[in-house]
RNA sequence: GGCCCGGUGGUCAAGCGGCUAAGACACCGCCCUUUCACGGCGGUAACACGAGUUCGAUUCUCGUCCGGGUCACCA
């Protein structure tokens, strides 16, 4: 170009008065110990929050605070087409419902805090148009006016051409060289444009970074005359990332790997405007959303409901239980640190960046679900009966009344084999609580008396009349169990197993057996936690009631 | 197609030139046990393939294959 440039840039932004120095004072560098790191989530309020976000936001909190820095929320809502009326809010009660908090940005719609802002892209147009302005005057960037039905044209050409090399560039882009007189002339006809960078790479050089996570990635050099900005003079994600992860002063910039490709073309960006380039880490996929084929190994959103975040919410999966199994995956050497550190708050973890896989992973439902257990083994009656109350409230009312209708008593049955040093591991989400407990609840109990194969009605009969004759409520466990051993020898069965199996044909059964009627005729069950217990939250009368109906439907 | 990332059991993964190739989930078996669950013990199961380099490759190099990403006025 041989046009003044200074005459081109006041042309295309007559009303930007501010400067690229005024900026760098107004967000100076931060003042953090050495070594500290600032680290941001970047999404976009297209839609719900999945999973991939979660783990990225948790990749960026931890890699701030082991180091001391600051991790922020940035919206990029750069995009109004694709945005959703509540995105912001999806992603912040999202975040923030699984624990995830920041120490600056977006904190919920329309509100932030932190004084490197604003936070959101679609209200910081005056810094991009001012580093924009300044490309310009530079001769580093320049208007286009190409339209759509041109650039599809352009493409065409290429893909006759044969190009290894698609994009706007070289012979290809077609205003680079427009001459000052012919981009006014555009201008005055009223013809939309966007501003391109005026790309400096060589195709036939090549250059390196080093990824945090994947070491040394060795790329072509950027050619690409990319979009800086577009017709409504909104930012594209490039440009947009180069100006706020430098006056934000992200040292650290955490992204998916979908991002590596573009790296050259950001790292000439930074040297284009005079910034330095922060240190990359391109994360590893955790699952896609593409709903193509029939490719088991990917998660998708319309199949796979649990890519969303939400999805653990609703059927009620612990925070701490998500988290936990996400730090898994983030981090290899957290089940170690977890064996060794059994009560340990997760975010006490000497989380490393540079330890992070770079390969892939599938998510694991089964694996969450055990992991889950294991949480929620380690609650107390007091906090499980307060989650699952919390979680009923809203996902299933009907059960919320009847769950929170007697608390000290679904504390209690809560409590069963809970609170000792081996818990039982039944539940994993709050919504199995309801089906789990449900006979226990008159309002969910339903009689059935599928009596095993190997026990005759009659017998099934005078078990339970037996049983019924010495029944006291008031008696401990062990006699309580004392009195069902009791009952075998008169019936034909024997209270000693071991004495069973090895002369199975001397009884009818073993004490075992007993119990599965009793249990049986009380729960409608085979299999439940302690049935003393269950006794005992039954009350006697209740006790009495289901036993002499299933007496009487035998 | 060009460029790039990745490839250890069904899943997540240790390992970084020499190991009987950890561990966790899942699965199977046994033990404990009045059922179930818990817990304990044991088991099935892996270095994608082919060349190199090396005394020696899961580990290094190259090629192949497979999976993924990216080539937009989407992020």
């Amino acid at each position: 170009m041989d046009y003044d440039c200074n005459a081109l840039a006041e042309l295309l932004f007559p009303d930007v008065t501010g400067t690229v120095a005024e900026l760098e004072a107004q967000y100076p560098p931060r003042d953090l110990p050495e070594g500290a790191r600032v680290t941001r989530f970047a999404p976009s309020p297209t839609g719900y929050l999945h999973l991939g976000g979660l783990f990225g936001a948790m990749v960026d909190v931890l890699t701030a605070r082991v180091s001391g820095g600051i991790a922020y929320l940035r919206i990029e809502d750069t995009d109004k087409k694709r945005e959703i009326a509540d995105g912001v809010s999806a992603i912040t009660e999202g975040l923030s419902s699984f624990g995830v908090t920041f120490d600056e940005g977006v904190t919920g719609f329309g509100t932030e805090q932190g004084a490197y802002g604003p936070y959101t892209q679609s209200k910081r147009t005056g810094v991009y148009h001012i580093v924009a302005k300044q490309l310009v005057r530079e001769g580093k960037a320049y208007p286009c006016f190409c339209t759509a039905e041109e650039l599809d044209a352009m493409r065409e050409r290429q893909e006759a051409d044969g190009a290894l090399i698609r994009g706007y560039f070289g012979r290809y882009a077609r205003c680079r060289n427009l001459s000052l007189d012919e981009i006014q002339a555009n201008l005055a006809a009223g013809k939309p444009w966007v501003l391109r960078f005026r790309a400096d790479g060589d195709e036939n050089r090549r250059i390196a970074f080093e990824d945090v996570i994947r070491g040394k990635i060795e790329m072509p050099e950027n050619i690409i005359d990319e979009v800086l900005l577009k017709s409504d003079g909104v930012p594209t994600y490039h440009f947009a990332h180069v100006c706020d992860d430098h006056f934000m002063r992200t040292t650290h910039a955490i992204r998916g790997e979908e991002w590596i490709s573009s790296v050259p073309k950001h790292i000439a960006l930074f040297k284009a405007c005079g910034f330095r380039v922060p240190k990359y880490a391109h994360t590893p996929q955790v699952l896609k959303l593409d709903e193509e084929t029939g490719d088991k190994r990917k998660l998708s959103k319309r199949k796979d409901p649990e890519a969303a975040v939400s999805y653990f919410t609703q059927v009620g999966t612990p925070k701490e239980a998500l988290i936990e199994y996400l730090m898994t995956l983030i981090s290899s050497g957290f089940e170690d640190w977890r064996r060794a550190n059994p009560d340990a708050d997760a975010a006490a973890f000497p989380f490393n960046l540079k330890k992070m896989s770079a390969s892939g992973c599938l998510f694991d439902l089964a694996k969450l679900n055990d992991v889950s257990k294991n949480v929620i083994s380690k609650m107390t009656a007091d906090e499980v009966y307060a989650r699952v109350a919390e979680w009923a409230k809203t996902y299933d009312e009907p059960f919320y009344s009847v769950f929170t209708a007697d608390p000290q008593r679904s504390r209690a049955i809560v409590n069963i084999d809970r609170e000792n040093p081996k818990p039982r591991k039944d539940v994993a989400k709050w919504d199995e609580v309801k089906e789990f407990f449900s006979y226990l609840y008159n309002e969910y109990y339903e009689p059935r008396f599928e009596l095993p194969e190997n026990v005759a009605p009659a017998d099934a009969k005078a078990i339970l009349n037996a049983w019924l004759a010495v029944y006291d409520p008031a008696d401990d466990k062990d006699t309580w169990f004392q009195k069902i051993k009791d009952l075998c020898e008169p019936l034909g069965y024997t209270p000693n197993v071991k004495e069973y199996k090895q002369n199975p044909d001397a009884f009818k059964g073993h004490v075992g057996d007993v119990s599965t009627v009793i249990r049986l005729a009380v729960t409608a069950r085979r299999n439940t936690p302690d049935l003393w217990s269950v006794m005992d939250l039954l009350g006697e009368s209740e006790v009495r009631a289901r036993v002499q109906n299933a007496v009487a439907a035998l």
